[in-house]
DNA sequence: GCCGTTTTCGGCCCGACTGTTTTCAGTCG
């Protein structure tokens, strides 16, 4: 039997699935739990559970015992799992289906199973729309109602929505909910406020003594679509836009505890909360309890945090990924700020697809504090990007120089470009023409479905060329559209570090590429990084705090982003490379 | 099913909101 390489990714979904279905099967939870841990250890590894299984390590994995490491051996050495094929007889796979409607659990689904012998998402829509449903027990007309709406909903929407949709509303929301009578704050929470690269429900926290009317005046915007719930502290609600947001309001004296708790994630919560117990505490959003029953309040999370005897842990890191062993031990990461970038190395103008001149984007990286900037058009393969020749290179040089003088030691221009990383590896210019530039910067574009193998020895062949710097975007990924490349990244990580190559975290909101947990990675390999907007416009380069933010995820400090050197050490870094 | 400076067995987080309940179960974050 030849081993099946299955993903990280496709190894989580499997066990995913399997906690679904035992769920709705009635398994105990804890086994339910082990499951879903495991899976979110896995896709947050950054390394491929294949490799690690190749080296006989799979139970050194978070969250894999015995049981576990045996399921996904039997799925890399026979691209199959009897356990789950058993499970399928027993429990009907499209009951999972169901789960994804708001309100409905495992519970409900075995209860329209078992009673109905409801099966999938339009057996139940059938059942609801002809009353059945109504015959259950704990089951009336508002619950039928409740569940058609959210058949409704999820015809409509995916399932989360980029940063750069989520971003800028909530913060049109938290400036309305600042400006109510009575509100002392409102911040976001949950995986906004951790900013993940996408974000399901925007999670907003208000402090207010009187809760009660800044729920009344949220439900009573003229974008909302749909109240979902309306509680005197919390309120769900969908917009006209179909972004959907939890509201939370607490009064001044307990702020802390609660946007510690809305902020999440689940996972880091519930660790705290593990911890206040062993303290004697128990934790909640509105506070510790002591054991005699009286409650210590926190106006801020640092008191959270101290209370449980660590230091605060910046939002970004709260995923449970070692981050309070790490603050236990007073080794929390150092993480880059956004103040910490001095350069910005990838940005276009008019010579391709940006729609700013030269000079322009020069005036906008002097207004942000920039000390350096590389202006890197599109290479000619790029057809559509308008990619520059070398002949046009050259022209572009003499205005490059032009501007240069004009600013004199106010910004430091440099000449580069995007080169196009061909189907076949090769780069759109010669060496030579490479050679004359002051940085270069290789990107995959197209031929993005080719198969691992070839994708992969691709762009380490970009990577080996000596004149290339930095690997733009690595994985091509464009949120929500397309996912990235089918790259080894050990493999590619392994090129990296043997030509001291730098890779791009891309701040744009669709890329953030090299994503968090492959950042942590390449930062545990001593491999260089570099944050880019990608800027093809003034407003673009408004998006480098999302990679800023992508890069703390990943555990980065402003020493391992070049963006951050002095411009003397940043220059000699790249006369130092071909 | 996983895990261990209080355990290799016995733990594994907490509360608001909703609907259908007469005191609670289910769901969610």
């Amino acid at each position: 039997m030849t081993p099946t390489r299955i993903s990280n990714q496709q190894l989580a979904e499997t066990f995913q699935t399997i906690a679904n279905l035992l769920e709705i099967k009635g398994e105990v939870i804890y086994k339910i739990l082990a499951y879903r841990k495991a899976a979110d250890n896995l896709i947050s590894l950054g390394r491929e559970a294949y490799d690690i299984w190749a080296e006989g390590k799979l139970t050194e994995i978070p969250g894999v015992g015995k049981a576990i490491a045996d399921k996904i051996e039997e799925l890399f050495t026979t691209g199959q799992l009897g356990f789950l094929e058993k499970l399928q007889t027993e429990v009907p796979l499209t009951l999972i289906d169901l789960l994804q409607v708001p309100d409905l659990g495992p519970k409900k689904a075995a209860l329209f199973w078992k009673q109905l012998g409801i099966t999938d998402l339009p057996g139940l829509e059938a059942a609801a729309r002809t009353g059945q449903l109504r015959s259950l027990s704990g089951m009336g007309e508002k619950s039928e109602a409740r569940l058609l709406a959210g058949i409704e909903a999820l015809k409509r929407r995916g399932d989360r929505f980029p940063l750069s949709k989520a971003w800028p509303f909530a913060q049109e929301l938290l400036a309305f909910l600042r400006s109510l009578p009575g509100v002392t704050a409102a911040e976001a929470a949950g995986s906004l406020r951790r900013m993940r690269d996408t974000v399901g429900d925007l999670d907003l926290l208000v402090g207010a003594s009187n809760s009660a009317p800044v729920m009344q005046a949220l439900v009573n915007r003229s974008d909302i679509a749909h109240v979902v719930s309306q509680g005197e502290t919390k309120a769900s609600v969908e917009f006209d836009n179909h972004l959907r947001a939890q509201v939370w309001a607490h009064p001044p004296e307990r702020f802390g505890t609660a946007l510690q708790y809305a902020t999440g994630s689940k996972e880091h919560n519930v660790r705290l909360r593990e911890l206040a117990l062993k303290r004697g505490l128990s934790l909640s959003d509105q506070a510790f309890i002591r054991p005699d029953g009286s409650e210590l309040l926190c106006a801020t999370e640092e008191e959270v945090y101290a209370a449980l005897g660590l230091p605060w842990i910046p939002p970004e890191l709260r995923e449970d990924r070692g981050e309070i062993q790490a603050a236990k031990a007073g080794q929390l990461p150092d993480l880059i700020a956004l103040t910490d970038i001095k350069a910005e190395l990838h940005a276009h103008t008019t010579w391709s697809d940006g729609t700013l001149s030269v000079r322009q984007m020069a005036e906008e990286a002097i207004r942000r504090g920039f000390n350096i900037l590389a202006i890197t058009d599109h290479s000619s393969s790029l057809g559509v990007a308008g990619g520059l020749t070398p002949e046009g290179l050259g022209q572009q040089r003499q205005e490059i120089d032009a501007v240069q003088a004009e600013l004199g030691q106010r910004l430091r221009l440099l000449q580069g470009c995007e080169v196009e990383i061909r189907a076949d590896g090769t780069l759109d210019f010669s060496d030579q023409v490479l050679a004359g530039l002051d940085i270069v910067c290789a990107s995959l574009h197209s031929s993005l479905r080719q198969p691992r193998e070839q994708i992969t020895a691709r762009l380490v062949k970009a990577i080996s060329n000596p004149h290339v710097d930095i690997i733009g975007h690595p994985s091509g990924r464009l949120i929500p559209r397309r996912e990235g490349a089918d790259l080894d990244m050990e493999a590619v990580f392994a090129a990296a570090v043997e030509h001291g190559v730098a890779l791009e975290i891309n701040a744009h909101p669709s890329r953030l590429d090299l994503n968090d947990i492959y950042a942590r990675r390449a930062v545990e390999l001593g491999i260089p990084l570099a944050i880019n907007t990608d800027a093809h416009s003034a407003s673009d380069f408004d998006m480098l705090h999302f990679g800023v933010a992508t890069a703390r995820r990943g555990w980065v400090g402003a020493e391992e982003v070049i963006n951050t050197w002095e411009s003397s050490r940043l220059l000699e870094w790249l006369g130092k490379r071909g």
